[in-house]
DNA sequence: CTGTTAGCGCCTTCAT
DNA sequence: ATGAAGGCGCTAACAG
């Protein structure tokens, strides 16, 4: 007769000539606890049967699943699948498995998802808000499990974070814009909302600015997907400083693909008609006419790190909530060239 | 007293003043056997108490863990986002959860996985073959569980699968360029090896070609990162035509962004200098020059058709092996212009 | 060092 | 229409 479905750890006792305690013991590195025959024997057995432990049965006895739940609201933002690459790294290093969310940036889902978490006795979350509404954002503030912010807080809500240093991050950029000579700066990023990620980028590129007072700063606030009043925006940013060297900060990566778009419908060359600098490194930024110029974030890093920070709350570390600010680092191209 | 961790099932079944069976009756559908007094009762326990059952409890004594484990072998590729995301789409309706696993093109890693989800009790493994080494991919094989494979098939492996038209994809684009002019085309892929998609393509692209004689046919196969191979192939295409006009076809969407890196540093300009044609759609193709002529694939239908094909084995289906292939549709920009 | 026993939370006979 | 009891695969006391 055949065994049809997976063996069991009784079956590996058996086969072992032993009981599953034993067998137990080996599988959590008690391995010093049996004696050297047994402990071969085991291995033998577990060998020949192509066993492997039942994470469901483990999760269930001992409430350790080994599993984080990662909630992204756009899977499809290349930010998020760099965070993702590394938080997916230590993930394998930590003996974790991630169980990935994608919202999909549809309001709602977020319940739907952490309910789902919740439901697979996941370990801890972390949450990538790059690209998330403020609603959506708001909604995960119940949980009761350890869990880690990427890129942006939620006001009122005491939790871990990690993201850029966006103080150091656009201040860089946009002293930068001033020494290659340029007059009048429009700062382009979503609706601030109470989004502190673009709120202190946007503080940032003012406050900088405000030490170089023949430069003009401009700031607008454009809906991600709404052309027409980029368009708008920056058709009259272009045409009320005529004859000033111009230049545009774009306050995240899809933002900039937009931004570039919009250039080229209004006939306008990044480079030579209008400077342009963007935050989030882009694969495609040598290729785009005269190439464009970006503030890379060390975006794997901050996954990783993302990672490691909630493993520790895991394993009981309960120190007050900490904040981790990368450093950005400028990729210059011909976009902001003089 | 406050009961520290989630409630369970009994706590339900006290709260509503009723046994577990009820309850668990309750949770799965069976609500017509309920009184409407004993329904309402449950109801508000669960809700009273924020309940969920646990998937590990439900998945340990069922088998069925409504888990679908995902192989990914390079989740920064554009392609592969959008194919899980249209997977995650028709999980979500299907009420399946993905587990990713990207095994970040490390080989050895598909080993690790395949364990991992057999671990979990994944019902079912959609593999995403794109960018994924051969001998990675053969690993897979082993595997007793219902799979289907995206993009690729394995050689010698009867296994559902779903990806492109290859043959009328290549023959759309081969043709394209025949009617714009060009007398020298090079179909540009990774090497070939036994990976059927590109030796797909490179056929249909020689036998189109054949039809128009006075057409010169070339093919090459060059690493991926090896920039100094395809610097070389590119160069010497260029040189041994001169004076004709010539294209280039590139295989995939990575390969794409390397030709145009290659492009570059040539100093060729697609649309100009050389045409260019390439499989995938590229979020940036229309900014990159005069923009990049794609084949653009329907890449999430190819992830929602794989999500429902392993959901139907998973029900029982057991027809014999299938195979869906989607059109392709040419995206027509300045690098095939004449 | 090793085995026995009692659940983890849920579903599923089998009675009632 | 409802409930009690047993067991899924595993771990954690508790004995030996």
């Amino acid at each position: 007769m055949v065994k049809s479905s997976r063996p069991t750890i009784s079956d590996v006792a058996r086969a072992a000539n032993t009981g599953k305690t034993s067998v137990s013991r080996y599988l959590n590195g008690e391995q010093n606890l049996l004696s050297d025959d047994l402990r071969q024997r085991i291995e033998q057995a577990i060998a020949r049967l192509d066993y492997r432990p039942s994470q469901m049965a483990r999760g269930l006895k001992r409430g350790r699943t080994r599993l984080i739940g990662l909630i992204i609201a756009d899977i499809t933002n290349p930010y998020s699948v760099d965070v993702l690459s590394g938080i997916e790294a230590a993930c394998r290093e930590q003996g974790f498995t991630p169980l990935v969310c994608n919202t999909n940036n549809e309001i709602n889902q977020e319940q739907h998802y952490l309910d789902l978490l919740r439901s697979y006795q996941v370990e801890g979350i972390v949450v990538n808000a790059v690209g998330m509404r403020e609603e959506a954002l708001n909604r995960l503030q119940q949980s009761a499990l350890p869990m880690v912010l990427i890129d942006r807080k939620i006001p009122g809500f005491a939790c871990d974070m990690v993201g850029l240093d966006n103080n150091q991050a656009a201040t860089t950029a946009t002293e930068h814009l001033v020494q290659q000579g340029f007059e009048a700066i429009l700062f382009l990023s979503e609706p601030l909302g109470t989004v502190n990620t673009r709120r202190e980028r946007q503080e940032a590129f003012r406050r900088t600015l405000s030490r170089y007072p023949h430069v003009r700063a401009e700031s607008a606030g454009v809906p991600l997907h709404d052309s027409e009043t980029l368009d708008t925006t920056l058709r009259q940013f272009h045409a009320s400083h005529r004859g000033m060297r111009k230049a545009i900060i774009s306050a995240n990566g899809a933002l900039t693909l937009q931004v570039a778009r919009a250039l080229r419908r209004l006939g306008l060359n990044w480079g030579s008609d209008v400077g342009l600098l963007g935050f989030d490194e882009l694969e495609w930024a040598e290729l785009a006419g005269v190439g464009i110029t970006t503030l890379k974030q060390p975006t794997w890093q901050i996954g990783y790190a993302a990672l490691e920070q909630v493993v520790s709350r895991i394993e009981g570390n309960s120190e007050p909530v900490r904040e981790q600010n990368f450093s950005g680092e400028l990729i210059i191209r011909g976009s902001t060239a003089r």
